[in-house]
Formats: C-alpha cells, structure tokens, sequence
DNA sequence: TGCCTATTTGGCTATATTGCCAAACGAATC
DNA sequence: GATTCGTTTGGCAATATAGCCAAATAGGCA
C-alpha cells in the first residue's frame, strides 16, 4: 500500500519540501504578480545574493519557476499559476492552530 | 517587504515542511479515510514503530493531525479536512515537471 | 503484583539544509 | 582587452532531519 504509492508520494514531497521555505514562499508570493530578476528579489528579502539564488535554484529544480536570461539580469516566473490557492488549507491549520492556541491562553489565565 | 510578513511566511513553512516527507503524506492520505491507531499506519509503512511515531509527532505539531488514547491504543486523526483538496496545484507542478522530461527524452533521442 | 501490548522518548549516526563569503562566469560597456 | 554588473557555484560551519535500537511509560489483564 505504501509502497505502492511511494514514487508519487515522493514526487508530491518533493515539490512541497521546496515551497518550505519562509523567503521561497516569499518568492513564489513575488512571483504570483509578475516576472522579476534576482537583484529586485534580492533587494526585498535583504539576504546575501547567493542565498536568494540558491533559493531561486531550489524552486527551479522542483518545477515551481523557470528562469529567463536577458542581457546580464535573469527573471524568474512562476511556472504553475495555481500555486497560491494553495494556501486555502495552510492557512486553514494556521487559524486552527491559533485558536487552540487561544484556547490554552484562556485555560491557563484563569 | 519581506521583514513584514515573515511572521506569517514562517508560520506557512512550518505547515507545508511537516507535510513534505512521503511517509507523513502517505499518512495524511490514510487519515482521510478515517482515525487510525499507530500500530495500523506501522503496519501500512513498514517502518519501526518509533520511526512512525515521530512522523505522527511532527504532524501533530504543526497542527495537522490529532490524537486520542483510547486504552492503550492512540488513534490519529486529520484535524483540517481540506488538507487533500490541496493537492490539486502539486499534482499541476507534477505534470509539467513530466512534460518538460519527456519533451527533454524528445530532443534528446534525435 | 507481574506481564504483555501499544506508544513515546532518548540517543546515536548519517545525511541534508541554510546562509555567508569568496571565487567563477557571462554579458555589456569602456 | 579590461572593467563592471548581475548571477551562479564552491566551500565551509552551524543546524536540522531521518531512521534505527534500546529504554521508558502507560494501559489492560492474568
């Protein structure tokens, strides 16, 4: 049963490991409102070049964005427009977290 | 920019890393059909116990999964029932890593 | 009480990830 | 050709993750 499905379950992990990431979720974010080379990324997020193109070179690898070379700059996209409804769910947990977390606060207040 | 809603990205991350590893996907799948002890899921996986049980740990964590001690069984369940729905943009992510490979075995058998 | 079953926790090793710096690379410009 | 700008890659140290075994814990039952 497992087995059987580890080879997609592992693809499916995959592409979820990557978006992981609180700057790559930022990216992706970025991404969601039009192509944007590594510099103008980098400016926003504030870390070292080399830290955003590695995370850029993550999401390429898991199929998220694809890069384009024009002149010396490179602009990067998001390949799968579908990729922020996607967080319907995750915030879904979130609030379900906050308010158990709500809750505890209250119990332990009293 | 990004300073701003890191806190919110962060909280995301956490979500989308715990989901991101094939066994606790398989487990999350499982759950959907309903609560589960963890001997069953060890059973399914064919992991150690231990191993299983920490998979189970981290989703429960991240606010994924519950459980329940009933006698001396734990039974998980899903704590957020939409968290399948979610797999319609991986999948997407998926199939266009796929046609990309095929179009690359394309080019490459000529 | 003592034993068995189900589960969790601690500890360990192997492996992966993150982020910085320095160096390499490639295109554009002088 | 040399320099500059934008980007990627290599290398390193710090930290996190995965999975196993062994030990601890907790409930049920003889």
């Amino acid at each position: 049963m497992y087995q059987e499905r580890k080879t997609l379950l592992n693809a499916r992990a995959k592409v979820l490991k990557a978006m992981a990431h609180p700057t790559r979720l930022f990216i992706i974010e970025e991404l969601e409102k039009g192509e944007r080379c590594v510099c103008d990324l980098t400016d926003q997020i504030g870390a070292d070049v080399s830290t955003v193109s590695k995370h850029l070179s993550v999401l390429r690898q898991a199929g998220i964005v694809s890069d384009d070379k024009r002149g010396n700059q490179v602009f990067y996209s998001l390949r799968v427009p579908c990729i922020l409804n996607f967080f319907g769910c995750v915030e879904s947990v979130l609030e379900s977290n906050s308010r158990e977390h709500a809750a505890l606060l209250e119990v332990v207040s009293k």
